[in-house]
DNA sequence: GGGAAAGGTTGATCGGGATCAATGATCGGC
DNA sequence: GCCGATCATTGATCCCGATCAACCTTTCCC
C-alpha cells in the first residue's frame, strides 16, 4: 500500500506532470531524463522530516527548493485570527519552496514522515538553470501547480459544506488516477483537521458533512483514510463535474 | 490616468514579475530583454476584445497564450449551482492561457476593453522555447501567478466578510505598488458583482461589508472605483498584515 | 432630455456552519 | 492490556451572510 506516497523508481530528483500543450491519457509522466536526474542528484542532498515537523517558515531566507521522494507535505499560512490555512497537499515528485524576493512565501510542514531532495538555489542558478530542456520541465510543473491551486480556490468559493468535501475527494481521486495509483477507493492520507484547514471549514463541520454524505449513500468510509464513492451520479453532481444549466431550486414562498 | 491599465513602454510582448530568488524593492521589473521582445513580436498578433467579451472557454483547444497590453481580464469557472467564480484579475504585462492536455482550464473574459498579444503555441514550441533565458523569465512569471492564486485561496478561506474585502483591497494596493502606480488611493477597476464573484460572496454582502468598513472609518470611497484607507492600523489588522510592505515581523525575545 | 437598462444599496427573513462543549473512538508506548 | 494523548463524532446555541425583494443611482442611447 501507500503507493501514493512512494516516488518514481530510479535515481535522483523526479518531477511528474502533464505537458500543458500535449494531449495524453491523463497520466502524469516523469519529465526529467535520466541524465538530468543525475546532474540534479549531484547538487542535491537527501533530507528527512518527522510527521508534524515544520520544514521552513514563511519569511525565512529561501536558499533551497525541495523535491519530495515520499510522504505528504503541506504549505500553510496563519490567518489574522491565528488559524492556519493549508494551501495545498504535495506528494512524491512534487516541488516546493516557492519564494518571492528571496523569502519563502509560506510555511511548510510534513504531515507524514517525509523524505525529500534539497536543492540549493545557488547550485541551480549556477549553470543548471541554463538548460532549456530542464527549464521547460519546470514550466510544465508550475503550470500544473497553478491549476491545482486554482482548483483549490474554486473549491473554497463553494458555499455548501457537502460540495466542498465532494470536490476535495474528487481532487484526491483525480490525483491518484493521474499518478497511476488506481484503486476503487480514495485514499485520504491526512487527518480530519488537516482536511478542515484545507477546505476552509471547522473540524466539526467536516465531520458532519462527511456524515451527511454517508447517510445519503453517496460515499462510504471503510476506515479513517479510505473512502469509496457509492453513488457516482450524486457525487459528480455535487462536485460539479462540469454541470451546466440545471434546474433552479424550488422556490419557497414566505 | 489609468496607469494601472497601460503596458510597459516599448515594443512587443512584455512580462513583469519579481525574481523569486533576488531581493529587491518590491517593484516588478520588465523581464524580457529588447531582443526577446522583438523575437516574440515576430510571431505575435495584436487582438482586441470588447468589455464583457469572452476570449475563450474552458475546454477549448489551447493553441495560443496571451500577453495583455492593456485592460483587465479575468479567468472564471462555472460552479455546480451555475454561479461563476473569478479565479484572478489579470492586468497589463500578465500572461493568460493556462492549459492542460491541450485544453484551456478556465474560461476567460474581458471586464474592460482589452488589447493583447496572441502568441500561437506552435510558434513558441518551434525554437523560442529553447531559449533558456526566456524560459527562466516565464518561470519567474509563473511563480508570481502561483503566489497570487495562493493569496486568493487564502482570502477565500477567511470567514468574515470584512476580512475578505480588506484582503482584497490590500492585494489591489500591493499590486499597484509593485507596478509602480503609486497613489494614495486604491483603484478598483472592476464592478461590485465582479468583486463579489472574486471574493466568493454575494453582491449585497459585498455592498454591506464595504458600507460597514466605511461606517467604521476604516476606508472611504471617493466614487465607485476609488477607495482610500483611512485607518491603516485597523485595515492591516483586518487584512492580517502578514506580508511585507515595510516592517518585517517583530523579533522575539529569547 | 427622457427613458430604459445596468449597476448598486438597503431591508427582512432564514438557514447553514461556527462555536463551545462533552462524549466516544484510535493509536502509541511501556 | 492499560493508560494517556490524539483524533473524531455528536449536541445545542447563535451569528453571519445567503436569499428574496424593493428601491435608488448612474450610464448610455435614442
Amino acid at each position: 500500500m501507500l503507493g501514493t506516497l512512494s516516488a518514481t523508481n530510479g535515481s535522483g530528483p523526479a518531477i511528474r506532470a502533464l505537458d500543458p500543450w500535449q494531449a495524453s491519457d491523463g497520466r502524469m509522466r516523469q519529465l526529467l531524463a535520466e541524465e538530468e536526474r543525475v546532474r540534479l542528484a549531484a547538487v542535491a542532498t537527501v533530507v528527512r522530516f518527522k510527521k508534524g515537523e515544520v520544514i521552513y517558515r514563511e519569511g525565512d531566507v529561501a536558499d533551497a527548493v525541495f523535491n519530495i521522494i515520499s510522504g505528504v507535505v503541506t504549505p500553510f499560512r496563519k490567518g489574522a485570527d491565528g488559524a492556519e490555512h493549508m494551501v495545498a497537499f504535495l506528494l512524491a515528485d512534487d516541488l516546493f519552496g516557492l519564494a518571492a524576493e528571496r523569502r519563502y512565501t509560506n510555511s511548510v510542514k510534513a504531515i507524514t514522515p517525509v523524505v525529500a531532495y534539497r536543492l540549493p538555489v545557488a547550485a541551480l542558478r549556477g549553470g543548471l538553470l541554463q538548460d532549456a530542456q530542464f527549464e521547460f520541465h519546470i514550466i510544465c510543473k508550475l503550470c500544473q501547480e497553478l491549476r491545482q491551486v486554482q482548483r483549490h480556490a474554486f473549491l473554497l468559493s463553494q458555499r455548501r459544506a457537502a460540495t466542498r468535501l465532494a470536490m476535495f475527494l474528487r481532487q484526491l481521486e483525480q490525483l491518484e488516477f493521474a499518478r497511476g495509483d488506481d484503486t476503487a477507493e480514495i485514499y485520504v492520507p491526512m487527518d480530519r483537521s488537516d482536511v478542515a484547514e484545507y477546505v476552509g471549514m471547522t473540524l466539526p463541520a467536516v465531520s458532519r458533512a462527511f456524515a451527511a454524505l454517508t447517510a445519503r449513500g453517496v460515499i462510504a468510509f471503510r476506515n479513517r483514510g479510505h473512502v469509496k464513492v457509492l453513488d457516482r451520479a450524486a457525487f459528480d453532481k455535487l462536485s460539479g463535474d462540469d454541470v451546466e444549466p440545471r434546474s433552479r431550486r424550488p422556490r419557497r414562498p414566505h
